[in-house]
DNA sequence: GCTTCCCTCCGACGAATGTAGTAGGATTAC
DNA sequence: GTAATCCTACTACATTCGTCGGAGGGAAGC
C-alpha cells in the first residue's frame, strides 16, 4: 500500500510522452501526433486521458482559448525515476545494483552508450560506504 | 494493444516474489512469509492471487496433498527483463542506454556494485555495431 | 441565418486488479 | 464421534484504466 505507482497508466503515459515531445498542445495536437505514429485513438479518448492527467496533477491546462492547451507538469526524468524506483523495489527489494548489472549484461547498448558509460563509471568514486 | 504488460499486477508480483524467495510453498506458507514482512493480507486473498498466477501460467501447483503446493514457473530474470523492456519502450522508445545512464547517475549504487560495474563495463567491447 | 465543424463536459462500459467473505469438504484434537 | 481447524472453490465488489459516444454550445462557411 506504500506503492502508489498506480498513478500513471500506459495510455496516460503515452499522452504525457507526447506532451514532452511536442510541448504544450491541444487535444487535437496530441491526437494528430499519436496518429502520425500509428496510434489510433478517438478524440474523446485523448481528451479523457488529458483530463485524468490533469486531475492527477501531471499536467496543467490553459483554458483561455476555445481549445484548451495542455502542458506537462512533471518531467520525463521524474517519471523515469519513479518508475525505476517501483521496479527496483518490486523486483529487487530496493537494490539498484542488480538491475543495472542486468541491464548492462543484456547487451542492448550501442557502442556510443558503452563509451558514455565507461566515462561515467570511470568517474564514479567507489568511495567509503 | 501491443502492450501486454498487463499480465502481472503488483500484488501478484509480490506473491510471485515470495515464491522466488522461499521456493515452492502453500498458500499458508506464502501468507506467513508476507506477514513476516509486514504485509497484511487475508488468507483467501493470497489464494486468489496464486490461482490467478496459475491461470496466467506463471505458477504451477501440485495438488496431490490437501494443501496445494505452488511453484514459480517463470524466473525473476524473465520478469525483470519484461518489465525493463516495457519501461524502456514506454519512456525511451526502446533505447536502453538512457535508462542505464539514468540509473548510474542516480547514485544509488553501493561501492561493491560500482566495482562490479567497472569490471563489466571494462569487459564490454564498444566494437563495430 | 442555417448548416457544419470543432470543442468541452459527462456518462458509460468492459477488463483487470486488489481484496476478501462464505460454503462446504477433509483433518485433527479430544 | 463431535467440535474445532484448515483448505479449496466460488462469488463478490470497489477501483483503476482504456476506450468511447452523445449532448450542447460557440465558431465558421456560405
Amino acid at each position: 500500500m506504500a506503492e502508489r505507482q498506480h498513478e500513471l497508466g500506459s495510455a496516460e503515459l503515452e499522452v504525457l510522452k507526447t506532451l514532452w515531445d511536442i510541448g504544450p498542445a491541444t487535444v487535437r495536437d496530441v491526437l494528430n501526433q499519436l496518429h502520425s505514429h500509428g496510434r489510433r485513438l478517438a478524440y474523446t479518448t485523448v481528451q479523457t486521458l488529458l483530463t485524468r492527467l490533469e486531475q492527477k496533477k501531471f499536467v496543467t491546462s490553459n483554458k483561455s482559448d476555445l481549445a484548451h492547451v495542455f502542458r506537462a507538469k512533471i518531467s520525463r526524468d521524474r517519471v523515469t525515476r519513479s518508475r525505476l524506483d517501483t521496479l527496483v523495489e518490486q523486483l529487487f527489494d530496493g537494490a539498484a545494483g542488480p538491475l543495472v548489472l542486468h541491464l548492462v549484461r543484456s547487451e542492448r547498448l550501442t557502442s556510443q552508450e558503452i563509451n558514455e558509460l565507461q566515462r561515467l563509471i570511470g568517474a564514479l568514486d567507489p568511495g567509503p560506504k
